[in-house]
DNA sequence: TCTGGGGTCCTAGGACCC
DNA sequence: TCTGGGGTCCTAGGACCC
């Protein structure tokens, strides 16, 4: 008796310095010069152009300590612009749904693509015809790994991202040791900071000598993850593509201030800006939650000042995904935590336990809670229509002292009419 | 002066029950 | 007053991802 292995081929399609190749594509001028884009607030780099790389500018480094370089290099820079992102993103999955086969849309900027069913000479061919068409398409470049397991697809992308055809396969890799030996541990997909000290105070530094390392040694000394990770180093599959997109379980939004806080009025106004942000997006989903959780805290980083960071989880009585009862939930329990003479740098909530309407009983219906609905989907298709906040709560404030920082926006949002770029006539 | 935000999953430990 | 052992469920915190 023998057993067919049905090898998987599994591609990963990941664009390119994604925020930057977004940017790019209403600035031209910025091709081939260094661009970076920031995180809300202004706070880190998170995406880099390769010009941009190759000046020695750190991923998720602060932007402050980037300045110098910025200056002396010129280097471009902007504020994150996340509606123009979002709907790039979606052209760009648009695209690698047209070509028919089973897809996973695994982050932004990021899917993993089944190719099981195409014979092993044409995959590289299929490949290149993918990264032609998103670039055709929609103007962003991608890069494209493909091996028989989703970590080894990150390995053959990570390769890929360095190569000029941007396409790069294992699957018929005689001797993968050899690649696997270049791929430094802390590069290997589910590989983060604390098991990479852990890997490395073993005398295991690159991802074949995990992909060697004994079965029993890594379920006896970790866990099952790690024990997974090594055995799709092997070429064994142990994740398998997520077709359907799961309902999400949890939805949270946090900020960080755009300057200090210490007064509980101005706490309470970023909070309930948040909480009508989150009820928002969950009623879009047709979800309901059971419970809040709100957070505060302090710098971690500011050394001279003392820190502190609090968090308190409420229930409601039933799920809910009513703006004014979560506010007031979440005010209730910021009076639990706040203490008076901390300078804040960030609140949040998360909104958990998140349930279908259909799941949700609503024995209980009462004429009230029916009014309430219904001025839920008037603030909902208000805002919609004229803006986010143009209807909001009074306790979400109106100035707004502690908002973000964005000083280097774009502008640029495809998904609203009001920002449509505007040609001169001269 | 200035250090992001939004997710998921796993695990250890406590509460509770019989 | 002495005080077992096994099971489940929940939660907070940690680790990871992009």
């Amino acid at each position: 008796m023998s057993f067919i292995q049905n090898t998987k081929k599994i591609a990963l399609v990941d664009c390119n310095s994604f925020y930057v190749s977004c940017e790019r594509l209403f600035k031209p001028s910025l091709n081939k010069k260094p661009v970076i884009v920031l995180s809300s607030n202004d706070g880190c780099i998170i995406s880099r152009s390769n010009e941009a790389k190759l000046l020695g500018i750190k991923m998720g480094d602060p932007y402050f300590k980037a300045k110098e370089i910025v200056k002396k290099n010129n280097v471009q820079v902007f504020s994150s612009n996340y509606s123009l992102y979002g709907d790039i993103s979606r052209r760009v999955m648009r695209t690698l749904k047209y070509f028919g086969t089973k897809i996973e849309i695994y982050s932004i900027d990021e899917a993993f693509l089944d190719l099981t069913d195409l014979s092993d000479n044409l995959i590289e061919l299929f490949g290149k015809k993918i990264r032609n068409t998103i670039l055709e398409w929609t103007g962003i470049p991608t890069s494209i790994g493909i091996a028989s397991t989703k970590t080894l697809s990150k390995i053959a992308n990570h390769i890929a991202k360095k190569n000029k055809s941007g396409v790069v396969s294992l699957l018929n890799a005689k001797d993968i040791d050899p690649v696997l030996e270049k791929i430094n541990i802390n590069d290997v997909w589910g590989v983060g900071r604390q098991m990479t000290k852990f890997y490395i105070k073993n005398n295991i530094n690159n991802a074949k000598q995990l992909k060697n390392v004994s079965n029993t040694w890594i379920k006896k000394n970790s866990n099952v993850l790690s024990s997974r990770t090594a055995m799709e180093l092997k070429g064994i599959s142990c994740i398998d593509i997520e077709v359907s997109q799961s309902k999400r379980k949890s939805c949270c939004v946090s900020r960080s201030f755009g300057r200090k806080v210490d007064s509980i009025q101005e706490l309470k106004e970023s909070i309930t800006t948040h909480c009508l942000n989150a009820a928002e997006k969950i009623r879009s989903e047709s979800l309901f939650a059971k419970s809040i959780t709100i957070s505060v805290r302090t710098s971690p980083f500011q050394k001279t000042e003392r820190y502190y960071s609090n968090s308190k989880t409420l229930d409601f009585p039933i799920a809910t995904n009513n703006s004014i009862e979560i506010v007031k939930t979440a005010l209730a329990g910021l009076e639990i935590i706040f203490i008076k003479g901390y300078k804040y740098q960030k609140s949040g909530i998360v909104l958990s336990g998140l349930t279908s309407s259909e799941n949700n009983q609503n024995l209980f219906f009462t004429d009230k809670d029916n009014k309430m609905k219904n001025l839920m989907k008037s603030i909902d298709s208000t805002n919609y229509k004229y803006g986010r906040s143009t209807l909001s709560l009074a306790d979400a404030g109106i100035k707004k002292k502690w908002n973000l920082r964005k000083e280097h926006s774009s502008k640029i949002d495809t998904a609203d009419f009001y920002c449509l770029p505007t040609i001169k006539a001269s």
